[in-house]
DNA sequence: ACTGCTTGATGGAACGTTCCATGATTGTCG
DNA sequence: CGACAATCATGGAACGTTCCATCAAGCAGT
């Protein structure tokens, strides 16, 4: 009630102003129920009318909790990671959490560094959309706070995961192009990056299912423009090309297509491409790309739930969760061409 | 040196392990100067053993500053931002801050509560790259910390924007074309979205300068596949279509080339487009758009520069900076055709 | 009228740091 | 040899909350 005071309100300027105790004030800022509807009204006015903003990090301190997921993610550029963000945020708004982000770029030790700010700040749970990180910094965070991780398989007991399922996803792939009468699908990979392992083999077994093994024919690529490009190179300098191709991802189609476009080879007329991550890119009308979508705010969302569930302790064991991808059938496939 | 105490270990367990006291740890933490040797690795030895990590949370509380930044980003799916971010969190982390971020989803409120989130966690200062956020909103919060718009002409003046020179963007555009020999060139707009006004005014005024007043073709659109398919529309039903088009963007760019395929137009030999962003999209080589660069991490790096002059009291006016764009030709534009 | 219960309100300790004033030990210089 | 710095180390207050034990007042039951 005296000097203006620099700086910030806090509960006790409010308790001041008021005529009531700091606890008081802390009861109704927290939206207690044993409060007198008179007092209750008083500290709000005079909450208001000082501009009071609550302390979280004062809060947190003595909590020794703060109600925050702490998000390190790899590669904004990848469009894949921003779905996933939107469903992440959505399901730990809805259970009181908030999450705070920490983009990771190329220089050394930037993973290390953002991993350090963010168990700094105390979070309550860590999610790694991180598919560079080293193992070892994994496992030595999740000493210290719930660890899950999300579109990468984990080897690792003590953490949680969250996966697409890219053995079924290419399963649907051949399916589809077997359905629209192709036998000679050919698939270009996509070396070592995340899933490609997956993809191939989910590609090898589904066509021995269908007693398509004759017709497997597995070339090397990337997950790029380029990686494609080379893939359809090779198929094309062949005796026996196909009439369809999986390629590994989205963008390495695109190269494929190009590729294709300028080897006079119409898509879906003489040839079919199929891709997959469902990208925002495979939507373009000019592309119109048939792929295969991963459930991405599903598995965010899962992510969060996972979380969560060791953080109230309701498991103790490692779950790892594969989520189901669902076939897009777009512009690029066709049955084949009679010949 | 007793019970071995639950949770995690503090300055007091490791100065107790040492055998010196907290406030010597706290200075070890800082690396401050004035310590042995000799105690600095003792106490240093003591603090790998416990595995103790630094509460960023008390340190706050009693610094009253955080040396967090806090990102408010409405939308991760536009790729833009992906780059600003990237320059920002370069930058920051370079001047000794870390950034948090928090995604804002469509929903109601979701972006007042990821702002008092923000605010709450007591961060020094917040970067907005939110076109969406009402003023009412950013100007209540430019009372508690410094706060700088990216990507968005402010009329506000209490706070520092960041923005490209849409009008110069236009301008170069229509320098390009007009170099090739283009005259009848005309523009797609992108109706009232962020900078459409701008790179219409822009690009209207350049086709003055040139004295190509007469040329001047504003057709109404949108940053969609959509708007850029009815322009064309619009411009090619009409009896003296263009030799060139300007598209306010490029997914809409993207529309205006499947359009003009359809018509059976051949880019550019017969028609030249170009687009503005500098998206990914553009790069691709199938489609392989002229269009401009909006330097985003630089934008990014700029906001955080001017942060960080508020906070350090360096400045007191507003700042509004404008960052310049940069052409990019690829192989939707050539001379027009002899005709 | 006394006990015990409920409701509403309170003061103080605690959370894990940093900062400040001060203390102890040594070295330097006239 | 005494005074005075310089160097290294320390204890306690403060930061803004929450939590806990406690208390005052009112009320019901016997």
């Amino acid at each position: 009630m005296s000097a203006p005071k620099s700086g910030r309100p806090t509960i006790i300027d409010v308790a001041a102003a008021a005529g009531v105790s700091k606890s008081l004030v802390s009861l109704v800022m927290r939206g207690a129920k044993n409060v007198s509807l008179e007092k209750r009204e008083l500290v709000l006015a005079s909450a208001a009318a000082l501009g009071y903003r609550p302390n979280a990090v004062a809060r947190t301190l003595v909590q020794r909790r703060s109600h925050l997921i702490g998000v390190l993610l790899s590669d904004l550029h990848n469009p894949f990671f921003a779905e996933v963000i939107d469903g992440l945020q959505a399901e730990a708004g809805e259970r009181g959490y908030s999450t705070i982000m920490s983009v990771v770029d190329q220089r050394e030790n930037a993973e290390r560094r953002a991993l350090d700010t963010l168990l700094e700040l105390r979070i309550d749970g860590l999610i790694l959309a991180s598919p560079m990180i080293e193992t070892g910094g994994i496992t030595s965070s999740s000493k210290e706070v719930p660890v899950v991780l999300v579109a990468r398989h984990a080897r690792i007991a003590s953490v949680d995961s969250v996966a697409n399922d890219d053995p079924r996803g290419a399963s649907l792939i051949v399916q589809h192009l077997a359905e629209l009468g192709h036998r000679r699908i050919a698939h270009i990979d996509g070396g070592n990056a995340a899933g490609a392992a997956e993809r191939r083999r989910g590609y090898e077994r589904s066509m021995q299912k269908r007693e398509l093994t004759e017709f497997v024919q597995i070339v090397p690529g990337a997950y790029s423009d380029e990686g494609g490009r080379q893939g359809i190179a090779v198929l094309f300098d062949s005796p026996t090309p196909p009439t369809a191709v999986f390629v590994a991802n989205d963008l390495a189609a695109l190269g494929a297509l190009s590729a294709l476009a300028e080897r006079g080879l119409r898509v879906p007329e003489d040839v079919s491409v199929v891709g997959y991550d469902n990208t925002s890119l495979a939507a373009v009308s000019q592309i119109h790309l048939t792929t295969v979508d991963q459930p991405r705010p599903d598995m965010g969302r899962t992510a969060v739930r996972l979380l969560l569930e060791r953080l109230t302790g309701k498991r103790e064991s490692a779950s790892h969760v594969l989520i189901p991808p669902r076939l897009v059938v777009r512009g690029t496939t066709a049955p084949p061409k009679q010949s």
